[in-house]
DNA sequence: CGTATTGTTGACGAGTGTCAAAGACCGTGG
DNA sequence: CCACGGTCTTTGACACTCGTCAACAATACG
């Protein structure tokens, strides 16, 4: 038990489809092993350019994005902990988009060469990362109907319940409240508003007493409510499918 | 050549990374073979049911989208000919939106069960799909781009270039002009915007001499422009990444 | 030929964007 | 410990894109 509160996110993402056998645990523990510390704010992978590995995320918040010509941003997606950015450069010679840091995080490398062995010796492994990225695409799917069809209180409402449950499958959560290290800004370019009109929205919904936030604390006040508000639903983050139940995660909060 | 041309776009889908083995050959065409017929906007998946096959599409055009709880709707993506609707039936017991032709089309069924016969016995196939489905999170990105960051001028001429490529990539695009099998107000469920404004939009690409249609052969009169306004880069569509090339299609074309 | 669907138009209003400035906050260095 | 500079948040006045609603025209369809 003290064993499993160790494991990292990343490593917890396969146990949640299966057990690991030693040979398997062992591969994800080498690939970890190699982790980096890197700043925040300064882009890890650049949109346009060629690179030879994707990153997983140990801890920290990253996220991917675009920059248009004119200087505006959209934020495509957060990588959180036990996520890997940058697999497209599987399937391209120049990475569609940006990836860059929130905060201080930690990463570890992972070599295309590496990734194409994993394919090849671990096939469980690699079922387990092309399941993960169809479940990249249902979130996708949800940041479209936010972005096209719902109004500024309902996106910001909707996004804050995604990234709480997110969280919470991780154990990164602390009872109604997360960590969000984003700026208004960042909210903006998730959502598609600008600054000011984030600003104003976040000033209803504290109004509205649905959260509060102390510096980058948000504290979910009336969840049911703001789940209604903004048309939440989680299957898409918690159904785990095929009767494979995700594993209990209070073990690892507690701890 | 004529045995090329004859090729269904799916299996040109693979064609296109790696020469077949004539047991990958077999194998994909034995999928194929299963093919059906299926009417013109008639939900083929539903949202929040299960399934255990996805679906292949051989002919038409499909769309995937989701409707919200006040009837609103959101379409997520379109399906062409050689893609696949609904793997995320892998990933989730219940899928997470719904499927349905635009006009009468063709699909074979894969069930789940062969899916993963083919990740195991057919590994280079497994991994091709893995791509294919990498490049759908790039085009999934532009969406939440163009949902996000565009005005509505902007995303439509956007929507149609990123269509023109990715059907003139199948060999579906007739000189500057293709099919569009879509209403106006599909286009305005794609591009988040209502269906009046949608239409005096297209008027004014008309007037601008952009673009001209008649029934559903829409034909870009300028395509640099359209590209120009509205930001539009096909690197997503056709960078095939780690030197390998795309098959050139005019054979196909002009068969 | 009707009848349903799709396209077109108008008047009006609401939701967001824009721009610019002022406050709050926070780390840093003197 | 306070001053300073930068980043982030908050505010206001105003403009404008786009949505709403409703009617009508055109087209496809059986």
């Amino acid at each position: 038990m003290t064993e499993l509160a160790k494991r990292s996110p990343f490593l917890r993402g396969f146990e949640q489809l299966f057990a690991l056998s030693s040979d398997e645990l062992d591969f994800l523990h080498r690939l970890e092993s190699q982790s980096k510390e890197v700043p925040a704010r300064r882009p890890l992978l650049g949109d346009g350019k060629s690179y030879d590995y994707a990153l997983i995320v140990l801890q920290g918040w990253l996220i991917e994005y675009k920059i248009l010509r004119d200087g505006r941003r959209q934020v495509l997606n957060f990588r959180l902990p036990g996520e890997i950015a940058g697999i497209d450069s599987l399937a391209y010679a120049a990475i569609p988009h940006s990836v860059a840091p929130l905060v201080t995080s930690k990463v570890a490398v992972l070599p295309l060469e590496t990734f194409h062995d994993l394919q090849r010796e671990y096939p469980r492994l690699g079922s387990v990362l092309f399941l993960m990225t169809l479940r990249e695409e249902a979130i996708l799917h949800q940041w479209e109907v936010r972005l096209g069809r719902r109004d500024a209180y309902a996106r910001i409402a909707h996004l804050f319940m995604e990234l709480y449950r997110r969280l919470h499958l991780r154990g990164l959560t602390d009872g109604p409240s997360f960590h969000l290290p984003a700026t208004q800004e960042d909210i903006a370019d998730c959502t598609g508003l600008t600054t000011p009109y984030v600003n104003r929205i976040l000033q209803r919904m504290r109004r509205d007493g649905l959260l509060r936030f102390d510096g980058q604390v948000i504290e979910l006040l009336d969840a049911p409510h703001l789940a209604e508000v903004s048309g939440f639903k989680p299957g898409y983050i918690e159904d785990w499918g095929n009767g494979i139940q995700p594993q209990r995660m209070e073990q690892a909060h507690q701890a």
